[in-house]
DNA sequence: GCAAGGTC
């Protein structure tokens, strides 16, 4: 018997299927001389510091630096307090009877670090020796699996793969125990004040921008406008350059001819530029856009978003949810036409379904090269009938963002006039000529409407017109806002792109601070440990969270080149680099970090119960 | 009591 084991039961399903397997068990699939089980992501992790025998939190026990690390079964909390996940350790015991009578194991966890330290932990826990083959795919479409179960892998060609995922693992366990004990013990308070490789990163971000937000000096700045006149349809040009004090814009002001001063016809057009411009449609939405999007739409935190999306998946309403990709390869790009047509009776989105399923699609967002573990969030085009409203909304997010995705480009014409009036002056405008993907929501641009004309009338170089009014603005500079859990997310993914060594910059290109799974409840951690709050829709640190900062913010553990710099090394040891050599530098970083925290905690003042107010 | 990673 070969058993297939899946990093997720919807896996592990669509696998049978392709088989035509059918017969459902308590735990796993099984048909046609094959067995399909599967795990719910990681079931085991890293044992906890008391199983080396580090009790309690002692800084005699720092650093903790276990000779060899042990797994244990993933704890889950309950009213008794935290225990192994009862479904865990029953499908840990399903596993294994599987494995006990297997001739041989196919790995099809998904196709990357994690999914591959998924299967090792559980098969070096459960003492197997069975051999293994890799199921190595990037999409599971009927075709994909085929394809992948034609061209299975050796398991071992995965051991350096493995490998640096085992270092991964093991290094944020290293730095991240060891850093929290140490700062929480020598703080001198008994709170727990963790730090991690992402958290803390996360959290200096915050503080920063929190600390530049208020420490910002607005400066003062002049502007001229005016408004000329052409056959009764006025718009307002603003003066080409901005001035720092008033008197230098009151001299132009006084230059301006305008029909007050005694020029009726002192507005002379010199310039009109008129530019079509094509904006391609937004691609398909991963998690961490989606999350955005949210945000900014519904005021959703991304741990909500996450919470309904996994809810959409459970119920076969979307695909996999936790991707990072926004692609999809053509063999589901083929499935999309169909997929379009299930929206043609929607009672918003039916207009631009019926419009879609004739034209030709938009490709923008097909490209199997940038599918990675998953492809971007598609509906699956199954009925969805009454939905909560909250639901509903992350599911019309979804649906809309696939109509928007292959739908043709939004056609608009930006033009902008030059008036001379004893100084010049530019007005712009933008009229949309073909909606395109824009008609799916049919909402204009999303903020820069500040300055610009919503329509401007046809007017030609060479022309005068009427100046019927002009002003003195006076304006301010503007801070950078902010985080809120829209523009965090965004910066968190971004991470790393303002690192100034190429190498670690390249490193991180692809991921940036931690994973599309993980970001939402790390957030939640930042709110737990009460380092920030939130207040309205921003994300602000406390006093606790600024007193941390402080602590910690020259250190390597709150840059994100720390990460840019594991991410280098681990892809080194997944190319057959030591092990060995990384492994001593964590233990040598993580002696250092211990060291010097337990100096400079004993530095850290808390105002325990004054929380700090957003502006 | 603690990391980051995955998923229900």
């Amino acid at each position: 018997m070969k058993v297939i084991i899946a990093e997720k039961p919807s896996v592990a399903r669509e696998i049978a299927k392709v088989f035509g397997a059918t017969t459902k068990k308590d735990g796993y699939m099984e048909g046609k001389g094959y067995t399909f089980t599967w795990a719910f992501g990681h079931l085991l992790q890293l044992a906890p510091p008391q199983e080396y025998g580090f009790y309690g939190w002692n800084v005699q026990n720092l650093p903790m630096l276990p000779a060899k690390f042990k797994l244990s079964i993933r704890k889950v909390k309950t009213k008794d307090g935290i225990v192994e996940d009862p479904s865990v350790k029953k499908q840990l015991a399903t596993i294994q009877a599987l494995f006990d009578e297997a001739t041989e194991i196919i790995v099809a966890t998904d196709a990357g670090r994690e999914g591959e330290l998924i299967f090792r932990y559980i098969y070096y826990y459960l003492k197997c020796k069975k051999p293994f083959k890799r199921l190595w795919i990037s999409s599971q479409t009927d075709e994909a699996i085929k394809e992948g179960f034609r061209n299975l892998k050796p398991g071992t060609d995965y051991d350096t793969l493995f490998n640096s995922a085992h270092c991964r693992s093991q290094s944020d366990w290293l730095v991240g125990m060891n850093a929290t004990q140490a700062l929480s013990l020598s703080s001198g308070t008994r709170a727990v004040l963790s730090l991690g490789r992402v958290q803390t990163p996360t959290l200096a971000m915050i503080c920063s921008r929190y600390l530049e937000n208020r420490n910002f000096v607005p400066e003062l700045f002049y502007q001229v406008a005016i408004q000329p006149d052409k056959d009764g349809q006025v718009f307002k040009a603003v003066s080409v350059k901005n001035f720092k004090t008033k008197e230098e814009a009151q001299a132009i002001l006084d230059l301006v001819e305008d029909v007050g001063s005694g020029f009726p016809q002192g507005g002379h057009i010199l310039n009109v530029e008129a530019k079509p411009r094509k904006e391609p449609p937004p691609l398909l939405h991963d998690l961490s856009s989606l999350q955005q999007e949210a945000n900014k739409r519904k005021g959703f935190t991304a741990e909500q978003t996450l919470n309904l999306l996994q809810g959409l998946y459970e119920s076969k309403l979307v695909t996999y949810p936790r991707t990072g990709s926004r692609y999809i390869g053509d063999d589901v790009f083929a499935g999309v036409p169909a997929l379009i047509d299930h929206f043609k009776a929607h009672a918003d989105f039916g207009k631009q379904a019926t419009l879609l399923s004739t034209a030709k699609l938009n490709k923008r967002s097909v490209n199997a090269k940038k599918v990675t573990d998953h492809h971007a969030i598609l509906p699956t085009g199954e009925p969805a009938h009454q939905l909560m409203p909250d639901k509903q909304a992350i599911y019309d997010l979804v649906v809309g963002r696939m109509l928007e995705a292959f739908s043709q480009d939004c056609i608009k014409e930006v033009t902008k006039i030059t008036v001379q009036s004893g100084s010049l002056f530019t007005a712009s405008g933008t009229v949309i000529h073909t909606a395109g993907w824009r008609a799916v929501f049919n909402e204009t641009d999303d903020e820069k409407k500040d300055e610009e004309n919503a329509t401007l009338p046809k007017v030609q170089a060479g022309e005068n017109l009427p100046v019927i009014d002009k002003a003195l603005l006076e304006k301010q500079t503007k801070p950078k806002p902010l985080y809120n859990e829209a523009s965090l997310l965004k910066a968190l993914e971004t991470a790393g792109k303002e690192i100034d060594d190429e190498e670690l910059r390249y490193a991180m290109k692809d991921s940036g601070l931690g994973t599309p799974a993980t970001r939402a409840a790390m957030i939640e951690t930042l709110l737990k440990r009460n380092y920030i709050s939130r207040e309205k829709k921003n994300l602000v640190p406390t006093e606790t969270g600024l007193a941390v900062y402080h602590v910690v913010k020259h250190q390597q553990i709150a840059q994100a080149e720390l990460t840019g710099n594991w991410e280098k090394r681990l892809e080194e040891i997944r190319g057959g680099a030591s092990v060995a050599d990384f492994q001593e530098e964590i233990k040598a970083y993580t002696r250092t970090i211990t060291k010097e925290l337990l100096q400079t905690g004993k530095s850290l003042v808390i105002k325990p119960t004054e929380k700090v107010l957003a502006k």
